[in-house]
RNA sequence: GCGGACAUGGCGGAAUUGGCAGACGCACUAGAUUUAGGAUCUAGCGGGAAACCGUGGGGGUUCAAGUCCCUUUGUCCGCACCA
C-alpha cells in the first residue's frame, strides 16, 4: 500500500492500542526528559510552527528511544491567558468554553501528527487540579519573603486594561497589543527574582544553550559592579540629619560632581524642595508623568530638569552641591538618585550646559589621548587632592576606601533586573490566594482551602474593571484569622507563573496531594532536551530558572537549574519570504497539505527545507519533492519484495562494497545529525543513500542478502522523520515487531575505509588535477606518486620544489618556484 | 547610539571548523519509457570558447581562506538615558 493519509490512520490506531508511547516509570537509568514548550490553545489550528517545533523534537526523541533511553515525552496546554479572554468580550462565549474546545481541537491534531507523546502525563494550567498547585506555590514564596505586595509606579497597558512586567514592555509598547503602556501608581503583587540575579548570572556559562540567549538573560540581569556613595542634605536645621545614596561606577570622578540628581519621582523630592521651588517642581513632576513611555525612553530627546532649591554636601570636599530632580534619572535603577559629573558624562554634559551648571575636568586622558569634555573614559585624575594622577581604575578603589572610613560609602554592586510583577486586573487566570482583611491585613488562604476556585459566572463587560472585582459572591468571604467579613484578592496571576513550574509537574501530573513529588522529581528532572521559541529567552526561560532555584531552595528540589540543553527552532515564514499573517495572505494551513499529502510528508518537508534553528520561507515545490523521495522509497521496497527469493550472488565486489560506504556513511552521518537538531542534512544523506541503491538496482546481479540489510537500515533511519511510512514499509519487509521497538543502527568503521582515496593536487594552491592513491600509503609514497605522474610535469619544469604539503585524504599541494 | 548574528548559483540550503566551494533538493535542459503526461528512470546543470574567474565590497595573514584578522556596505535581532 502507497504512502497516505490511511496509513497514518492506520498506525496511530495501533500504536494506541499498543501503548507504544508509554514511558516506563521503572526504568529511570536511561531516562531522557524530552519537552517543547507547551502550547497556547488559541482557537486557530495548529499552525506550521507547532508543527516545526513538535514534530522534528519528535523525530529527534525517537532517535534517542531507538538508542535506547527510556524518553520521557509529554504534551500539555497553556490554557490560561488574554485571548480568551477577550474573545469572550467579544461574542460573550465563556473563556473556561471556548479554551477547553479549542485544546480539544488541537489535541485531535497534535495526536494526528504522530508523535511519541505519551498523553498520560497531560498538563492544563486552567484546571483547578493544576492551578491549585500554582496557587500553593504562590504561598511558599509568600511565606519565603519571596512574593510581596509593594505600591510602585507599574506598566498599564489601556488597551489590555492590566499591569505588565518590565520583560512585556518593549520599545514602551504592549508585547500583546502594541498599544503604547503608560505608568500607574499601584499596590501590586511582586516576585523577588533580584534575589536571585546573581546566581541567574553564575549558571549560565555552564547551560548548554545558544550563546545569543545566554547574551539576552546576561544583558536582562544587567550586573553592574561600582559604589554607593552617600550625601548629605545641607539643612540649617542640623538636628534633621537628612542623607541619600548615589549609585555609581565612576567613583574617581567624585572631586568633579557639581550637582545632583534625583528622579522625578523620589520620595526625598517632597521633603527637600524649598517653598520657593515647590510649585516649579511639582508643575515638573506633573509634566514628567504625562510624557509617554515611549518618548520618555527615547535618547535624543532633550534633557529636562528643575532645581529643588536645595543642596547636597560633597561628602570629601564639603562644597555645596545642587541637587535637581531631572526624568533622564530613573526611580528604579539604583538608588534613584545619580551624582552628576558633566566633566565625564555625556548625560551630564548636555544637562550641565543648557542649565549653566558649573563643570569641573577631574580625568585628564593618558598621553595621546584625545581628552575633549565630556571625556568619558578611564585616564588620571587631577583636581581631586591627594588622588591627583592616580589612574582612574585604583582610585575608583581609593576614593571608595577613603568614603569608607568615613562610613559614607562602599563597594557596590546593582542589576538592572527588577522584580518580577505578577499580578494582572484580569479574570482569566490562576486567582492569587490571598484575603484582605481589615482587621489582619493581608492574609493567605490556608492550604487545605486551595484551589480558590475561578467563579464560573461572571459578567465580561469592556468597562476597565475586571470581572473578578466585579464578582460578590467571589469578592466577599471570611478571614481565616478573625472569622470577619474580607475580601479576595480580586487579580489573577500572571500566565507566566503557570508556565514557571509546568515541567515539574508533567511526570506527577495526576498527584493531588502535593505539586509534585520531590523523591521522584528529582529522578526525572532536570529536562534533558527543551526546545522552544528564542522569543521566550528574558521572560519564560528566567522565570522557570527563578522557580527552580526558588524550590530548591526551600528544599523541594535538588537541582539548580530545569533546562540543560535548549534549542530555539527557527520561524517558518511564507512563501513571499514575509511572516506569516492572514492580511498578507501568505499562510500555510498544515491540514490541507496533510490531507494531500500525508503528515510524515509534511514532517519531513519541514525538516529538509529548513537549517532547523534558522526556519525560512515555505515552498510547494519542496514539499512535493519530499513527496517523490517517499515514493522512491516506496518503489525500492516493493521492487525489492517482488524480485526476493530471486537469483542472488553473495559476493562483496566493488559495486557491493561502494553501496555498503555509503550505507555506512549514512548511519553515521544521520545519527551525528539528527543528534544535533541538524535534520535538512541528515535527510540529505538519506536521499543519498536512495540514490546508490537505484544505482545498483540497475544491476543484473545483484546480492539481495546485502540489499535487504539495507533497505532495512534505511528504513530506520527514516523512520523518526517518517514514523508512518516507515513502519508500514517495515511491516512490507516482513517485520512484526514495531519499527520503533528494533534498536538503532550502528555504522562499521571499516566499511568507511576505502581501498583508493582520490586526493587533490595543487601546485601553489590551485588545484590542476586529481589523482587516486592507495588509502593506506604514507605522506612519501604519495609525493612520489604525485610527483611522477605525467600531469605534473608542465607544472614542475624550470622549477624548484620549496615544499610538499600532503593533507591525509584530502590533497597535496606543491609549492614551486 | 551600543552590542551581537548573518551575507554562498535562478531558488532552499551544504561545506569534516583553515584543506577539492556549491552536498542534497527545487527550477531548468537533454535522452529513455509511455497512447499521452504535470508520472517514472537516466544524464547534464556557478560564470567563461579557453587560460582562468568566482562565497556582499576592499585590504591582510597563510603553502592553502566561505572559514582567521582589519575595514566597508546591507539585512535581521537584542539593549537603549542603567548612572
Amino acid at each position: 500500500m502507497s504512502y497516505s493519509r490511511e496509513i497514518d490512520k492506520k498506525w496511530q490506531k495501533i500504536w494506541e492500542e499498543n501503548e507504544l508511547y508509554k514511558f516506563d516509570r521503572n526504568k529511570l537509568d536511561k531516562k531522557l526528559y524530552c519537552l517543547e514548550m507547551f502550547s497556547y490553545p488559541s482557537g486557530a489550528n495548529l499552525h506550521v510552527g507547532h508543527w516545526y517545533n513538535f514534530g522534528l523534537t519528535d523525530s529527534w526523541a525517537r532517535l534517542k528511544r531507538m538508542q535506547g533511553y527510556n524518553v520521557f515525552h509529554p504534551q500539555g496546554f497553556d490554557a490560561f491567558g488574554l485571548p480568551a479572554e477577550n474573545y469572550a468580550i467579544k461574542t460573550g462565549i465563556h473563556p473556561k468554553d471556548s479554551t477547553m474546545k479549542n485544546i480539544d481541537t488541537m489535541k485531535r491534531q497534535l495526536k494526528e501528527m504522530g508523535a511519541t507523546f505519551d498523553w498520560d502525563y497531560e498538563v492544563v494550567t486552567c484546571a483547578p487540579e493544576y492551578y491549585k498547585w500554582t496557587q500553593w506555590i504562590f504561598l511558599q514564596l509568600y511565606k519565603k519573603g519571596l512574593a510581596y505586595r509593594k505600591n510602585a509606579p507599574v506598566n498599564w497597558c489601556p488597551s489590555c486594561k492590566t499591569v505588565l512586567a518590565n520583560e512585556q514592555v518593549l520599545d514602551g509598547t504592549c508585547e500583546r497589543c502594541n498599544s503604547e503602556v503608560t505608568r500607574k501608581n499601584l499596590t501590586q503583587w511582586f516576585f523577588k527574582i533580584t534575589e536571585y540575579a546573581q546566581e541567574l548570572l553564575d549558571c549560565l556559562p555552564d547551560l548548554d544553550w545558544p550563546e545569543k540567549t545566554k547574551k539576552i538573560q546576561t544583558n536582562w540581569i544587567g550586573r553592574s559592579e561600582g559604589a554607593q556613595i552617600q550625601f548629605k542634605v545641607d539643612s540649617e536645621d542640623k538636628s534633621s540629619d537628612i542623607t541619600f545614596n548615589v549609585f555609581t561606577t565612576r567613583a574617581d570622578t567624585l572631586y568633579g560632581v557639581t550637582y545632583v540628581v534625583l528622579a522625578p519621582e523620589h520620595d526625598l523630592v517632597d521633603k527637600i524642595t524649598t517653598p520657593e521651588y515647590k510649585d516649579a517642581v511639582e508643575e515638573y513632576r506633573k509634566q514628567v508623568t504625562k510624557v509617554s513611555e515611549i518618548d520618555r525612553l527615547s535618547t535624543t530627546r532633550e534633557k529636562t530638569g528643575v532645581f529643588t532649591g536645595a543642596y547636597a554636601i560633597h561628602p570629601l570636599t564639603g562644597e555645596k552641591v545642587q541637587i535637581w530632580i531631572a526624568d533622564y534619572v530613573l526611580g528604579g535603577y539604583g538608588t534613584g538618585c545619580v551624582m552628576a559629573v558633566p566633566a565625564h558624562d555625556e548625560r551630564d554634559y548636555e544637562f550641565a550646559k543648557k542649565y549653566g551648571l558649573d563643570i569641573i575636568r577631574v580625568i585628564k586622558g593618558k598621553e595621546g589621548v584625545d581628552d575633549n569634555l565630556p571625556f568619558v573614559e578611564d585616564g588620571l585624575l587631577t583636581n581631586s587632592a591627594e588622588f591627583d594622577t592616580v589612574p582612574s581604575q585604583e582610585a575608583r578603589l581609593g576614593i571608595v576606601e577613603k568614603l569608607a572610613k568615613q562610613g559614607k560609602g562602599e563597594l557596590k554592586v546593582t542589576y538592572r533586573l527588577r522584580d518580577w510583577l505578577v499580578s494582572r486586573q484580569r479574570y482569566w487566570g490562576a486567582p492569587i490566594p490571598i484575603i484582605h482583611c481589615e482587621k489582619c491585613g493581608t492574609i493567605p488562604v490556608p492550604e487545605d482551602q486551595l484551589p480558590v476556585e475561578l467563579p464560573y459566572n461572571v459578567v465580561f463587560t469592556p468597562d476597565g474593571e475586571s470581572p473578578l472585582a466585579k464578582c460578590e459572591e467571589y469578592i466577599n468571604t471570611t478571614c481565616p484569622t478573625c472569622g470577619g467579613h474580607a475580601r479576595r484578592d480580586s487579580d489573577t496571576l500572571d500566565t507566566f507563573v503557570c508556565s514557571s513550574w509546568y515541567y515539574l509537574r508533567y511526570p506527577d501530573n495526576k498527584n493531588d496531594k502535593e505539586a509534585f513529588n520531590p523523591e521522584w522529581i528529582n529522578k526525572m528532572l532536570p529536562v534533558d532536551k527543551y526546545v522552544g521559541g528564542a522569543e521566550h529567552a528574558a521572560m519564560h526561560l528566567l522565570y522557570a530558572r527563578f522557580f527552580t532555584k526558588a524550590l530548591r531552595d526551600m528544599g523541594y528540589l535538588n537541582f539548580d537549574e530545569p533546562f540543560l540543553s535548549l534549542i530555539h527552532q527557527g520561524s517558518i515564514l511564507g512563501s513571499d519570504g514575509q511572516k506569516m499573517s492572514k492580511s498578507r495572505g501568505n499562510t500555510v494551513t498544515p491540514d490541507e497539505y496533510i490531507n494531500k499529502y500525508g503528515s510524515d510528508v509534511f514532517r519531513m518537508y519541514l525538516a529538509f527545507g529548513f537549517a532547523y534553528i534558522e526556519g525560512g520561507p515555505w515552498s510547494d515545490d519542496g514539499i512535493k519533492a519530499i513527496d517523490r523521495f517517499v515514493g522512491r522509497i516506496d518503489r525500492l521496497v516493493e521492487k525489492f519484495i517482488s524480485e526476493r527469493g530471486k537469483a542472488s550472488s553473495n559476493t562483496m565486489g566493488a559495486d557491493e562494497k561502494e553501496l555498503n560506504f555509503v550505507r555506512h556513511n549514512t548511519i553515521k552521518s544521520v545519527t551525528q545529525d539528527t543528534d544535533q537538531f541538524q535534520f535538512n542534512t541528515a535527510i540529505a544523506r538519506l536521499m543519498e543513500l536512495v540514490n546508490a541503491l537505484y544505482k545498483y538496482d540497475l544491476l543484473n546481479n545483484k546480492n539481495m542478502g546485502l540489499l535487504e540489510d539495507i533497505l532495512k537500515d534505511l528504513i530506520k533511519l527514516l523512520s523518526p522523520f517518517a514514523p508512518h511510512f516507515a513502519e508500514e514499509m517495515w511491516q512490507t519487509m516482513g517485520e512484526k515487531e514495531s519499527i520503533f521497538n528494533q534498536s538503532w543502527p550502528t555504522y562499521d568503521e571499516k566499511a568507511l575505509v576505502k581501498d583508493e582515496v582520490e586526493l587533490a593536487v595543487q601546485f601553489n594552491g590551485q588545484i590542476k588535477f586529481k589523482i587516486n592513491v592507495p588509502s593506506n600509503s604514507d605522506n612519501n609514497e604519495i609525493e612520489n606518486l604525485v610527483k611522477n605522474d605525467s600531469r605534473s610535469a608542465q607544472y614542475l619544469e624550470g622549477k624548484n620544489i620549496v615544499k610538499i604539503i600532503v593533507v591525509k585524504g584530502r590533497l597535496v599541494n606543491i609549492v614551486v618556484k
